[in-house]
DNA sequence: TCCTATACCAAACAAGCGTTTGTTTTAGGA
DNA sequence: TCCTAAAACAAACGCTTGTTTGGTATAGGA
């Protein structure tokens, strides 16, 4: 029983003992520096006296920086997907499901998740040699507001491919002012969407 | 006479032959460089070569990477907010001064300006000798949108802070995504104001 | 023409980088 | 208890980094 579920949750070799315990301390490590300084300001060095480890040492979970980077960035991408999948599916109003899709995306990315985070700070062409997986996932990730923004009833005139850019960038633009302590991230999420579905003039406003 | 408009010309000391003569074509390959592959990824001797000297050459106009940065930063900020203000000056009308700075800034940033795509693209924190003055530059400029925004007549319900973020969030982000050949520059800044203007859903939807 | 400050080159510097190597510790299965 | 694979260390590798140094061509003012 108990050496069923140890190889069960091994995740490379089911021979020896302990297996890859402190590959995910190692991925803690490099997700919460890069996210604080970028890729190119953090040593491995650094990432491996966060984990406890010496430089070399990483290279036993690692094929090298890139590979490492490549890693948080897909578990940061996988976390909030999931996390957004999730909050969508409380409901079937089109505009409640995109609206607690944004407030779980912001969330992540103001407060929650250091992997979440890289993906703001860490641009594809950071990353030469994985630029194209990095790119592949963040798309997989943003069509998913696709739908949700095609779902919307909205008026005829109204570019859905521009609405989108406009209220994720706007979205995600927030980790450049956003400060915890004041407003709450999912507040932030709301406050945006309301001015977008919003007019900003009053329809009977003097002047 | 041509002494006179020569020693005008110069930048730094009025004494001596040939002033400063390849200070500026240096800003300009650091700014190309610095916009393309942000600061960390750039080195000295790409910069010294892309301006057709060497490495070392460098510190004869710039005493450090750094300061080379900020140089080339604070140009770009100074850039971008002598068009803007220039565009606002062309009408008295709230919305339409707001329009036009929108406009330049979104031009500048995706089009006419390796200085000011820097400013996008090199965060204050990545360089920590000189971060609280990139601030400071930041802010200076934010600042006048800051009044363009206070100036709008708006429905009291708004918030006046939150829409400039939004708007200013959404504009800077259309770098990850624009690509020169398609929409002109102008017509996204005016198609995200409008977004933001009118209300996504028709008066007399059904459904 | 001589002089001086300008503007660069050529070469090196120390430090730090990502990575490799060979060895050692460690813990579980037999 | 012995054995084996996992997981780490310690040290070095070759290379690149930002920067410094000393020397040199150059061009204008006197």
């Amino acid at each position: 029983m108990t050496a069923d579920t140890a190889s069960l949750t091994a995740s490379r070799s089911p021979r020896g003992p302990r297996q890859d315990n402190r590959r995910q301390p190692l991925l803690d490590a490099a997700a919460a520096l890069f996210r604080a300084r970028g890729f190119h300001a953090v040593t491995m060095r650094e990432i491996a006296k966060s984990a406890g480890m010496l430089a070399g040492s990483v290279y036993y979970h690692f094929p090298s920086k890139d590979d490492l980077l490549v890693s948080v960035y897909e578990e940061g991408v996988r976390l909030i997907a999931d996390r957004v999948e999730e909050a969508c599916q409380d409901t079937e109003n089109p505009w409640e499901k995109l609206e607690a899709a944004c407030r779980a995306h912001t969330e992540m990315l103001l407060d929650e998740s250091d992997y979440a985070q890289v993906i703001l700070k860490v641009m594809p062409e950071d990353v030469p040699s994985g630029e194209e997986q990095l790119i592949a996932c963040r798309d997989g990730y943003e069509s998913l507001f696709r739908n949700l923004v095609d779902d919307l009833p909205l008026a005829p005139t109204v570019d859905r491919t521009m609405l989108r850019l406009t209220l994720l960038g706007a979205l995600n633009s927030a980790k450049n002012w956003y400060r915890s302590g004041g407003m709450p991230p999912g507040e932030v999420a709301m406050k945006m969407i309301e001015l977008l579905k919003n007019p900003l003039q009053e329809k009977g406003s003097r002047v």
